[in-house]
DNA sequence: GCCATTGTGGCAGATACTGTCATATTGACA
DNA sequence: TGTCAATATGACAGTATCTGCCACAATGGC
């Protein structure tokens, strides 16, 4: 359990020379190999040599990607983080903090608002996982948590020090999230369940009935 | 990383003989000696062999009490499950949703409304040690988890199946739970910080914020 | 006072994770 | 193009977490 202090940006300088597109590649490889043999066994009957000689490279080398194999599974999650990055210099210091929050948040959802895109499939095949394994929900609610922490301090500079109630800032964050989560949770479980499923509209539901 | 199941109710079959008082008693003792040792050196430089030999118990034993080190220090939270316990039955199905469950979870803050009640103070203790170690956020988020999960299905049974939109359910507890913590969080920094704290008004506060 | 139940400690073992070093690969720059 | 600093990888050792198993002790009902 390391605490790693991962900023609130897209990664790194972005998309760089072949030093980072292969670290990327790696990345992807081995998050590929952990959700294919959580979905075959269980995330308790894989270990991280399991994963490490799927995606090709030695253990040691797995736990400088990943922290853990919980966190292997949910690179997915650390895309909010970009998102949120991308929306913060949009945010108004001047409106209304729960609508700027909630305005913030809502570019999470918004890659996989077509449930034909290949990110909305993607995240899907994570969420029937997830649901699956408390583990991985563990590991969600644990990330989840540090990006919050970040985003906090993250928008309390942006709005000024000074000018922002802690307890009304954090619940707008906490809030915000709850409701993004709520929201992809019970849109994935529908479309799970075999049916249709409109993300927009159940966002829509849910900020509403969060108001 | 297990998968305990812990039942929503009030421990067990409740002050029961000489074996369970035991049972009470060295739990306790587990949990002082972690929060000692946590607040000297820091989570991660404490071993459970540490916090056994100081609670005079073997390791093996400790990890009957305890799923993790974390834990240990978090009993605190686990009492969260018996005032919920309690005011389930009071809970009224026909009530606004939003309204009746943050009745319930406001349950969770009363014995600290007082803040010189020996609860309030090691609730002060325990957020001390929160706030510096990550290690001990993750777990109680973790913990957050589990409870938010036994309290949705025991409100699911006790709402009707069929009575409740799943997704508001959801919302309605997630944002309960929200308010409540970011309201005991609040309430613990201000009297850190050597000011006055009213978690009263705070927390109505934070009611009045998320509504 | 007997016996089934339950708690405890010790041990072995699997797994997770980290520090360290040697080696190889990359990319900037002369 | 050749050299060098930076960086990525693998191998190894070592520590810590957590679990299964077994023997033994303590408890509490009868």
């Amino acid at each position: 359990m390391s605490a790693r202090t991962a900023e609130l940006r897209a990664t790194r300088p972005a998309g760089q020379g072949l030093r980072e597109r292969r670290r990327q590649q790696t990345r992807a490889e081995i998050t590929d190999a952990a959700l294919e043999l959580f979905a075959q066994g269980s995330v308790a009957a894989t270990t991280v040599d399991d994963i490490a000689s799927a995606a090709g490279v030695s253990a040691r080398t797995f736990f400088r990607y990943f922290a853990s194999k919980e966190e292997a599974a949910l690179p997915v999650h650390q895309e909010f983080n970009a998102a949120l990055a991308d929306g913060l210099p949009a945010v108004d210091p001047g409106g209304d903090l729960r609508r700027e929050v909630n305005g913030l948040y809502g570019l999470m959802v918004r890659p996989y608002l077509d449930n034909d895109s290949p990110a909305a499939q993607r995240m899907l095949q994570v969420s029937r996982l997830i649901r699956k394994e408390p583990a991985l929900r563990a590991a969600m609610v644990r990330q989840n948590l540090e990006r919050t922490e970040e985003v906090q301090q993250a928008l309390a500079a942006r709005l000024g020090p000074e000018r922002t109630d802690p307890l009304e800032l954090r619940l707008a964050i906490d809030i915000a999230s709850v409701v993004v989560r709520a929201s992809l949770d019970t849109w994935a479980s529908q479309l799970e369940a075999g049916g249709p499923a409109d993300l927009a509209a159940i966002y829509g539901r849910a900020l509403e009935f969060a108001k």
